[in-house]
DNA sequence: GCGACAG
DNA sequence: ATCTTGTCGC
């Protein structure tokens, strides 16, 4: 197990966050965001931790490069790690985020031309309860455009996964489909997008960095082949494989 | 006090 | 996060 972080330790987590959230530009910064089809587009990236069952301290960090719209692997690098932080709501940058910095400065040492223009994180980006999750934390300290993909709804104020909730899931009608995530202060901190035709259950994207929420929404279709984002789906897969590779 | 709680 | 088989449906 990893050491718990003293409440002092939580504290300066969260002013870290509250500071670094001023840095996180919400816009398109770059020209292939405005384009209809994301023309100029060539390299999306996947991050992602995985680990065996009952440990919570050794695990396989992933980064994954695909070319676009093809959707083929460019690059591919696994890195076992071993973590300090234990798993916190709301801070599982703190765990996860030294070790993928680390696998993109990787990259852009041996590789800079495959350098990704875009980078999809498995976890919230601004849908987190001080507006500052994983997506953001990476954006900010690569200066990478991020979004920000969630499998499960984190229940920050003003969204609830209530009845209110189900219904608007089960009026997704089509793939594309997406309604807003809306804090109590009417800020849209994200959507809930239906991201392929069959698969009731939608997934979360909010900004990470240097993107607009539509388009993180619009890419974050034109990307999946399944319900996930074909670049996390091929670092979840590639972690796994690996981990039960390296166990034998 | 109780429930909720991305990965 | 991870374990695990079949099964139902298009």
């Amino acid at each position: 197990m990893a050491n718990p972080p003293t409440e002092e330790l939580v504290q300066q987590w969260e002013s870290e966050q509250t500071r670094l959230r001023e840095q996180v530009v919400e816009q398109d910064t770059e020209p292939w965001q405005k384009s209809p089809d994301f023309s100029g587009l060539e390299r999306v990236a996947g991050v992602d931790l995985s680990f065996i069952k009952g440990d919570e301290v050794n695990a396989c960090a992933q980064l994954v490069v695909l070319s676009y719209p093809q959707l083929e692997v460019l690059y591919e690098e696994s890195t076992m790690v071993a973590l300090t932080m234990p798993y916190m709501a709301g801070f599982l940058a703190f765990r996860e985020t030294p070790s993928l910095l680390e696998a993109l400065k990787r990259l852009r040492c041996n590789k800079p031309e495959l350098m990704p223009q875009v980078v999809f994180v498995d976890g919230n980006g601004v849908f987190h309860y001080r507006e500052f999750g994983i997506a953001c934390h990476l954006g900010v300290l690569s200066g990478i455009p991020c979004v920000g993909v969630a499998k499960n709804l984190l229940q920050v104020e003003g969204v609830y996964k209530d009845e209110e909730h189900q219904s608007q899931i089960a009026a997704l009608q089509k793939g594309g489909d997406s309604f807003p995530l809306t804090a109590s202060s009417g800020k849209v901190l994200g959507k809930a997008l239906r991201s392929s035709e069959k698969s009731s259950k939608p997934v979360y994207v909010s900004v990470g960095h240097k993107i607009s929420l539509d388009t993180a929404v619009r890419l974050t279709h034109s990307c999946c082949r399944y319900r996930v984002p074909e670049p996390i789906r091929q670092v979840m897969t590639n972690g796994l494989l690996l981990l039960h590779f390296a166990r034998l």
